[in-house]
DNA sequence: AAAGCACCCTGTACGC
DNA sequence: TGCGTACAGGGTGCTT
């Protein structure tokens, strides 16, 4: 599931490819993956226009054009593939764009959950996102002031995209986990020295899954833009490791339910109780 | 503000 | 072997 780090990989790899073309024409195979505009107009507009920008927000993938901008979001399994001139066409592929030099940029999408914006200004649709965990700026002060205007559980707050940006299932337990925090403690009950070592968690692990350039669980999984696997299932300590022995203290993993998603922890390193 | 849940989808895992 | 069913997952929107 493209998070923070698949994202970050799959803007790397298509602004490589990317910027400069011009996009001479788009096909849309299953029109809800177009948030806005409507399909037909989507179709229209983005017909000619050039990339001058790859960036990402968040999960969001931004590709600026001379006019207007592309927003995308993978959700679960949707991948953006540039595919040479010929390249067999794939099921799943939902909206497709050719390129003034051949190739094509496909976003495939099995589970049809991702969406493609077209919009003038990208935060019509990124507003309500929470802070980048990855900029510079963003430091421990910024993130204390974060916590102390939430309350709550852990594990929600960090799926939460309005508190921080970029976070999914996978590195939020992770994160919890390096951090030696509980997924059901809440944020009212920790303390600074527990704040720091969030903080610093999620900053490394999110570090390190980019320079991994992400986690490819299965062969279905992600991939980034050339088809390529990401290297940080390799590191991962509990997410999907349930019954399986903690790396640390070999007790068994668990996974629980929270607000209606999975959350994987170790009973004896991620106490309970500060 | 937080929690719980249905919804959107489909491949896959599982029970019989 | 083959069928039906539950489930996973991110995000939104609704209700409590």
């Amino acid at each position: 599931m493209p998070e923070l780090p698949e994202v970050e990989t799959v803007a790397r790899g298509l602004r490589g490819s990317l910027l400069g073309r011009t996009i001479t024409g788009a096909t849309v195979g299953w029109s809800r993956t177009i948030g806005r505009p409507a399909m037909d107009e989507f179709m229209a507009r983005v017909a000619g226009r050039r990339v001058i920008l790859v960036t990402r927000r968040g999960k969001y993938v931004l590709i600026g054009l001379d006019r207007g901008h592309l927003v995308i979001h993978l959700k679960m399994s949707g991948r953006l593939q540039v595919t040479p001139a010929g390249e067999p066409p794939d099921p799943y592929v939902r909206v497709l764009f050719d390129l003034d030099d051949g190739r094509q940029l496909r976003f495939q999408d099995t589970r049809k959950f991702g969406r493609v914006y077209l919009v003038d200004d990208p935060t019509e649709v990124t507003a309500g996102l929470g802070p980048e965990p990855l900029a510079e700026d963003f430091d421990l002060h910024c993130f204390r002031q974060l916590l102390d205007r939430r309350r709550g559980r852990l594990k929600p707050l960090l799926l939460n995209q309005k508190f921080l940006a970029g976070l999914g299932n996978i590195y939020a337990d992770e994160a919890l986990f390096a951090a030696g925090l509980h997924p059901l403690r809440t944020v009212d009950s920790l303390t600074p020295d527990e704040q720091m070592r969030l903080y610093e968690a999620i900053r490394t692990i999110l570090g390190q899954a980019v320079d991994s350039r992400g986690t490819t669980l299965d062969d279905k999984g992600y991939t980034d833009v050339a088809g390529q696997a990401g290297a940080y299932q390799d590191q991962i300590a509990v997410y999907g490791r349930a019954g399986e022995p903690c790396l640390r203290c070999h007790s068994p993993i668990e996974r629980i339910v929270i607000g209606g998603r999975s959350a994987h922890f170790c009973p004896c390193c991620q106490g309970k109780r500060s």
